[in-house]
DNA sequence: TCCTAGTTACGTACAGCGTACGTAGTGCGC
DNA sequence: GCGCACTACGTACGCTGTACGTAACTAGGA
C-alpha cells in the first residue's frame, strides 16, 4: 500500500511514533540535530532531504516517515534551536529581563546564522516555542498592561531582533557558497553605493554616510535599540 | 563563445544594456512586471526563469541576458514593486508622514504578499531603495536627531513594519498553492494551540487567549504599534 | 499461537529547478 | 565591409521535493 501522503496538520499534533511495527531508527530530536548540524556548517540551502538523510546514515525517503514534508523539517530545526533559549525565574525587574531574551535571541540567532531566514514566516508554534512565550510573558508580570499588549510588546521585539540580526547576518549568509568572497562582494556593493550617493541625488543619505566615520558600534545599537523599544511599553513614560 | 557567467557585483552596477548588437528585446521594468505578474498570480514559488520567460515569450536561457542569477531577479522584482511607494512633500510633522509611510508599506506588502518573504534578507540598495531613504529622511528633517540615529528609526520601522505583515499574511501565503484551504489549516493549527494550552502548563498564554474574545482589530494593532514605536523616537518624552 | 494489519525502511522514478555551455544570427564601430 | 560584441535560445547536467511500490518487521486480536 502507498503511505500516507501529505495532509493538513501541524507536525506537534501528530504523535511521534505509534507503536505497531519496528522500532524507529530514530526520534524526532535527532532528525532535527541533523538538520540543524547541516545548516551550521554548510548553510541553510544544504538542507536538503538527501543531504539531512546521509547525516544520519538513513535512505532519503526513510526521512518521510518522521517528516511528511520538508517545511515540518525546518519547523523542527527552529523548536531544536529554540531550546537553547535559557529560561530563568523573572526578576522582578521586566526591562532588564526582556533585554536578557533579546541578548539571547541574538546571540542564538549568531550561532545559527540561518534562523531568520526560518523566524519570519512560521511564526511557530512549536513546545519551545510557546515555553519561550509563557517564559516572557512570567518575565511581564509586573508590567500593568493587557496580555494582549504584552503580546504586541514580545512581538515586536521579536520582529525587530530578527530584522537587525538579520541585516547584521546579510552579507555573510548571502554569500555563503557564492564564488567569491564576502569581503569582494561587500567591496562592490559600497563602491556601487558611493558611485550612487556622489551623483547629488541623495543629498541626505550623502550626509548620513559623511556622518558615521568609525567602525560601527553594532552592540551598543542594539542595546540602544532595545532601550527605545522597551521605552514605547514603559508606562511610566 | 561562451557567455559571462555569475561574477560579484550589484545588479544595479552595470548598465541596463551596452550599444553593440541587436536591440535588446526587453527592459529590466519588462522583466521585473513579468516577474511581479507571475508573483501576484501565482505565488512566489511560481517564479521560477522558465516561468518568467514563458510570461515574457522568450526562452529561457534569453533571461540570464538580462539578470545573472536568479536572486537578481528578486532584487529586480522588489526594486519594481518599491516604484509604488507615493513619495510627497514633508508635511513638517515627521510623525504623521512616518505613520504614512508605514501604511503605505502595509498596503503595498498587502497587494504584493511575497514582498515579506523578499525584504529580510535582501536589504536592498536598489534604486528605489535608496530614493525611499531619502525621502524617509527627509520627511525626518524636523526631527532634531543625529542621522544615524533616523537610520535607526526608518530600519526599526521597516523591520516591524514587515514582521507585522508578515504574521498577517503568514497563514495565506503558507498555504498558496497547498492541496487544503486555508481554513481547514488554521483550525487544525487552532485545534492544537487550544489542546496544548488546555494542558495548563502556559497558564499566562492561557489567561492571555482568554482575555481576547472579539475579532482583532488588525488595523488598530498596528497603529498602536507605529504610535509606540515612534514615541521611542519622539525627544519630547 | 498464529494471523494480519499497520508500520518501517528504502529504491525507483518523475517533474521541475538553476544554470553552464555551445551555436547561430545580428548590427555597431572601425 | 570586416570583425567582434552582443543577442537569442536549445541542450544538458546535477540537484531538488516527493509520489509510489516493495519488502521486512512486529504488536494486537482471534
Amino acid at each position: 500500500m502507498a503511505g500516507k501522503t501529505a495532509e493538513p496538520g501541524v507536525i506537534w499534533a501528530r504523535p511521534e511514533r505509534t507503536g505497531r511495527g519496528p522500532k524507529p531508527a530514530f526520534t524526532r530530536a535527532d532528525i532535527a540535530a541533523a538538520a540543524v548540524r547541516v545548516a551550521d556548517a554548510q548553510g541553510l540551502d544544504a538542507v536538503s532531504m538527501r543531504h539531512v538523510a546521509g547525516e544520519l546514515g538513513c535512505g532519503t525517503m526513510s526521512l518521510y516517515n518522521y517528516v511528511p514534508r520538508k517545511e515540518d523539517l525546518y519547523e523542527l530545526m527552529v523548536d531544536a534551536v529554540s531550546a537553547e533559549h535559557e529560561l530563568w525565574e523573572p526578576s522582578g525587574d521586566w526591562r532588564a529581563d526582556m533585554r536578557r531574551v533579546a541578548g539571547q535571541t541574538r546571540a542564538l540567532m549568531h550561532r545559527h546564522p540561518w534562523m531568520p531566514r526560518l523566524m519570519s514566516p512560521i511564526y511557530g508554534f512549536s513546545p519551545n516555542a510557546l515555553r519561550y512565550l509563557e517564559h516572557c510573558l512570567a518575565c511581564l508580570d509586573p508590567l500593568e498592561a493587557a496580555y494582549g499588549m504584552k503580546m504586541q510588546l514580545v512581538g515586536m521585539l521579536n520582529g525587530c531582533v530578527t530584522s537587525y540580526v538579520a541585516t547584521e547576518l546579510a552579507a555573510a549568509e548571502r554569500t555563503r557558497s557564492l564564488p567569491w568572497s564576502a569581503e569582494e562582494e561587500n567591496a562592490v556593493r559600497i563602491a556601487y553605493l558611493g558611485s550612487q550617493v556622489a551623483t547629488g541625488a541623495y543629498p541626505r543619505l550623502a550626509a548620513s554616510f559623511a556622518e558615521d566615520q568609525g567602525p560601527i558600534d553594532l552592540d551598543g545599537a542594539f542595546e540602544m535599540m532595545l532601550g527605545r523599544l522597551l521605552d514605547a511599553f514603559d508606562p511610566r513614560n
